[in-house]
RNA sequence: GGGUAGAUGGCGGAGCGGUCAAUCGCACCAGACUGUAAAUCUGGCGCCUUCGGGCUACGGGGGUUCAAAUCCCUCUCUACCCA
């Protein structure tokens, strides 16, 4: 029992480990071992890519290991090298700290936290003197630095690379000196940020930390999920949209979402043989996650009625309008940004009321009349 | 310190005196099709409009011109090269 644990503890979400001889040996010898995870507050949103590492953090912390979890405060007032095919920009101080509350807050859905060690990085890192990182830098060179995939790619495309991205690995490779890490978690852009901290360690006179990396996802659109592109799950979507957006998945990733993002056993979903229904279920799945079963219900429901059967739902948002127009309806109630967007809309068949569609752009709207735009936006008038 | 090239809509990137609210790609919105908010196809995509038109925009400011995103001056920012 304890060994299949292991076995999908070092598997599933995994794509390389460093060292595996190593980490195996620590697992088996019955050690609490100090997990650690880092991440900057650069974005007030988890999304499910995102996800991935934390998941495998449970996996550890339901193995009785601990979980030590670093906020970036100092490193993400610095701003990481790692796959951003530009620099980033350096954050203020009070965007980190806005960020920072609720990341621990998302982060707190999928482990548990108050079992969990946090720690902030400007604690140590703000202390260092020039000479330590003198020191730190020293087991470095520019040519390790450069040869960096995401790093020569902005050089020869004539981008900017600034001094300060170079001090990113140091810094979160020496955390990993702080909290005496033995394990790190890091998506596999992480790669030589978290290598850093196995080179800092020694130079500390400590064992280095073993490395397991974690895939990245394809987002709904199947580019690289991230925020930038806007095909993200996030983990504070509301259950209608998190459901809905996983129906919008591709159905060529549906399984390496089960895979990577849930932790249902595989074989129990072997039972589905219709793709809409293995991606119902892997919406309900997702929902219940980072919500309820109860409200994956509910979801689930609300999708079937508004898509599958294209009811009006039941559960409508009702608008108290101050003026009865169509137009000034639909931008008063932000179904659309601009009566331009409005009367467009209108024109192209995408406004009903009452399930009729509206053909007039100068028409009025009776009280208790249900508006919809497009096939899921609805309101109701009251 | 010196030189060169740039700064255009949410992003990338055309345009280089009028026909530019600005080609195109991505993102986004609507429609068709579908098991799907996927894929594909079609249309749209600054704001206001009594649909005639009006207004605000091409890094900031100032000029030239009947007319400027396009020319000139200046400021701010960026990249590259040389030292």
């Amino acid at each position: 029992m304890k060994n299949d644990k292991i076995k999908e503890l070092l598997t599933r979400g995994v794509e390389e480990i460093i060292d595996k001889s190593s980490l195996e040996k620590k697992l088996k010898s019955g050690k609490q071992l100090r997990v650690k995870f880092g991440t900057d507050p650069t974005s007030p949103n988890i999304h499910l890519g995102r996800s991935i590492p934390i998941l495998k953090l449970k996996d550890f912390q339901d193995l009785g290991h601990k979980i030590v979890f670093i906020v970036g405060d100092f490193t993400g007032l610095i701003g990481d090298t790692s796959d951003k095919e530009s620099e980033r920009p350096m954050l203020t101080e009070q965007t980190v700290k806005e960020n920072l509350k609720t990341y621990i807050k998302q982060a707190g859905k999928i482990i548990d936290i108050d079992k969990a060690e946090i720690h902030y990085n400007s604690k140590w890192l703000g202390k260092l003197k020039y000479m330590d990182i003198g020191h730190q830098a020293d087991s470095f060179s520019l040519n390790e630095f450069i040869s960096r995939e995401n790093i020569s790619k902005r050089l020869n495309n004539g981008k900017r690379v600034s001094l300060r991205e170079l001090l990113y690995p140091l810094m979160q490779g020496y955390d990993s000196v702080e909290v005496k890490a033995d394990v790190e978690i890091g998506g596999t852009d992480q790669r030589f940020n978290l290598l850093a901290g196995r080179d800092l360690q020694r130079l500390y006179g400590q064992e280095p930390q073993d490395i397991i990396t974690n895939p990245l996802v394809e987002g709904l659109d199947g580019r690289k999920m991230s925020s930038s592109f806007g095909n993200t799950i996030n983990l504070f979507d509301l259950p209608n949209d998190m459901f809905g957006k996983t129906m919008s998945l591709r159905d060529d990733l549906i399984m390496k979402y089960f895979n990577l993002l849930t932790r249902i056993d595989l074989e129990t979903i072997k039972e589905y043989d219709n793709p809409r229904d293995l991606k119902m279920k892997l919406a309900f799945e997702i929902t219940k996650m980072y919500h309820s079963e109860r409200e994956a219900q509910i979801a689930q429901d609300y999708f079937v009625k508004t898509f599958s059967k294209k009811e009006i739902p039941s559960d409508v948002p009702t608008f108290k309008p101050t003026q009865y127009d169509i137009l000034s309806i639909l931008v008063d109630s932000k179904l659309v940004p601009s009566k331009a967007e409005a009367r467009r809309t209108i024109l192209q068949g995408g406004v009903k009321i009452n399930g009729m569609v509206v053909k007039e752009i100068s028409c009025n709207v009776d009280k208790d009349s249900t508006i919809q735009k497009g096939k899921i936006k609805f309101i109701k008038i009251v």
